[in-house]
DNA sequence: TACTCGATCGGA
DNA sequence: CCGATCGAGTAA
């Protein structure tokens, strides 16, 4: 039975790992007609302020402050004046990081994401649970090493070559098939 | 206050 | 490959 993830599990400072335990995770949005789930296939690390390519890389900031909240809360961002991003925020209290969800099944990017499940910045801020309007399940599936394949992060090049190099985009491969049998 | 530049996407 | 689009971040 799906249970909800509650936002405490995410205040490790292990954020890679934490990005790679969302894979097969499900997202769940409340809608008007009630709730839809999709299963996370793709989410890249943001880690600290030493990460040259995370928001925080330059210290706290009017738009990053959310990071430096206690993992669990979402972190919604505008990019490129057009998309809004989602991540949710890992991590210590004054420990900035974040896993952005970059994909899920039947939508993948992070822009197109948002689109589809409604989620804007009215969501920064807000906890990782059911009272937000939007959380995480654990819907059973299990996610083999195997299925999972790690690639440098996308469009963060300005990070300069040891960071945009970091393997912290992980991707399910492939989304769903191969998980099927193994759920339950 | 001015200016730069995106954790993207869709169309040419 | 390029334009859209806008606000955060930085420098002044």
């Amino acid at each position: 039975m799906p249970r909800i993830v509650k936002a405490k599990a995410f205040r490790s400072k292990k954020t890679v790992a934490l990005a790679r335990g969302l894979l097969g995770k499900f997202l769940v949005r409340f809608t008007r007609r009630g709730p839809v789930a999709a299963m996370i296939t793709e989410v890249e690390a943001y880690d600290g302020e030493r990460d040259r390519a995370c928001h925080a890389r330059n210290g706290r900031t009017a738009r990053n402050a959310v990071m430096y909240e206690p993992g669990g809360v979402w972190y919604v961002y505008l990019c490129y004046g057009v998309h809004e991003l989602l991540n949710l925020v890992t991590g210590p209290r004054g420990y900035p990081a974040a896993v952005l969800i970059r994909g899920v099944d039947g939508a993948t990017g992070p822009g197109r994401l948002t689109q589809t499940l409604a989620i804007d910045r009215r969501l920064n801020g807000a906890a990782c649970a059911e009272e937000g309007g939007l959380w995480i399940e654990d819907r059973g599936v299990r996610v083999p090493r195997s299925a999972i394949k790690a690639t440098p992060r996308i469009g963060v090049d300005y990070a300069g070559p040891v960071w945009a190099k970091k393997p912290w985009r992980f991707v399910l491969t492939p989304p769903r098939s191969a998980l099927r049998n193994q759920s339950l």
